[in-house]
DNA sequence: CCAGAATAGTTGCATATACAAGTATCCGAT
DNA sequence: ATCGGATACTTGTATATGCAACTATTCTGG
């Protein structure tokens, strides 16, 4: 097996490589549609999961979980969003170590004037895909695998 | 609809959220098994993508199409694996502009003894899936899904 | 042929991502 | 009560990613 094969053997099955690249074009639509507010698609995401939470605030663990992201990428994200203006960090008084992130008036407004640019991408790249039900149906297959590699390595 | 509302209505059905979220859980799943070898996944993707090419060599902007990667990060990426010893840039004869990439004897090396490694964490994620009918439909709807949205944003 | 448009990459800047190691805090067993 | 391990986050370091602006080269209309 020469290194054309080898090559050819991956390229061909390789979901990694997939799913990142499905990601990258997906986001740039969203990225696009963004753009005029000077908020990228990833600050959406968690300025979503944040207000998510409600007025008790998000716990940063917990957000890393819903995220699926590393702690110290959560960190240094969250730190861009709290220097915007759009989230404070403060801490749970129940235990010192928690951080709690709740979104400011400022964050709440933003929010607000994100979400026709969000149902604009959301709406264009659904109907790329075939329509509600594809669009749907992808959602479920991100969830899907995303909970299915987690319990299998333990993520 | 206030923010709480907002979050939500987004996060329920945010396909930019999910692409990137399990591209980072598959893309952990595939890290891990190819550390030993100080690879990783991305890197391996790129390898491949130039292995590919045959003996003739990759053109960069081919690479970029292939793996539908802005430019200007294909060519830092790709930097590191020349420095790395595993591919070498050269230039295009026809076509000065055009760089041409080909993987060095040490980078076809690497290649081989990626492959076990590789197989392993796809077929762990595989089987994770459901199985190889589930995997293989995961790939084409992430492929079908890349083409989708790159025909609908002119990427 | 030649000037301007188009193309291929690179560089500057900024964000996103993760592992390893460090710090602060909490909890549990003795 | 305390000491040792667990937990929650931060910092150091490195790669991945993309837009805007730039350079070098090629192409194209006149």
């Amino acid at each position: 097996m020469n290194a054309f094969e080898v090559a050819h053997a991956i390229r061909a099955d390789c979901l990694c490589f997939r799913a990142r690249r499905v990601a990258r074009v997906i986001t740039r639509a969203y990225d696009e549609a963004l753009r005029p507010l000077g908020l990228q698609a990833t600050q959406l995401t968690l300025m979503s999961g944040i207000a998510a939470a409600g007025d008790g605030g998000q716990p940063m663990g917990r957000l890393a979980d819903i995220l699926a992201i590393d702690a110290a990428t959560l960190s240094r994200n969250l730190k861009l969003i709290e220097k915007a203006g759009f989230a404070e960090i403060g801490r749970d008084p129940r235990d010192k170590r928690v951080r709690i992130v709740r979104l400011t008036g400022e964050g709440e407004l933003m929010l607000h004037q994100a979400l026709p640019r969000w149902q604009q991408a959301q709406r264009e790249v659904v109907r790329s895909l075939g329509g509600d039900s594809a669009g749907a149906a992808l959602c479920g297959q991100f969830d899907d695998a995303t909970r299915a590699v987690q319990a299998a390595f333990d993520f």
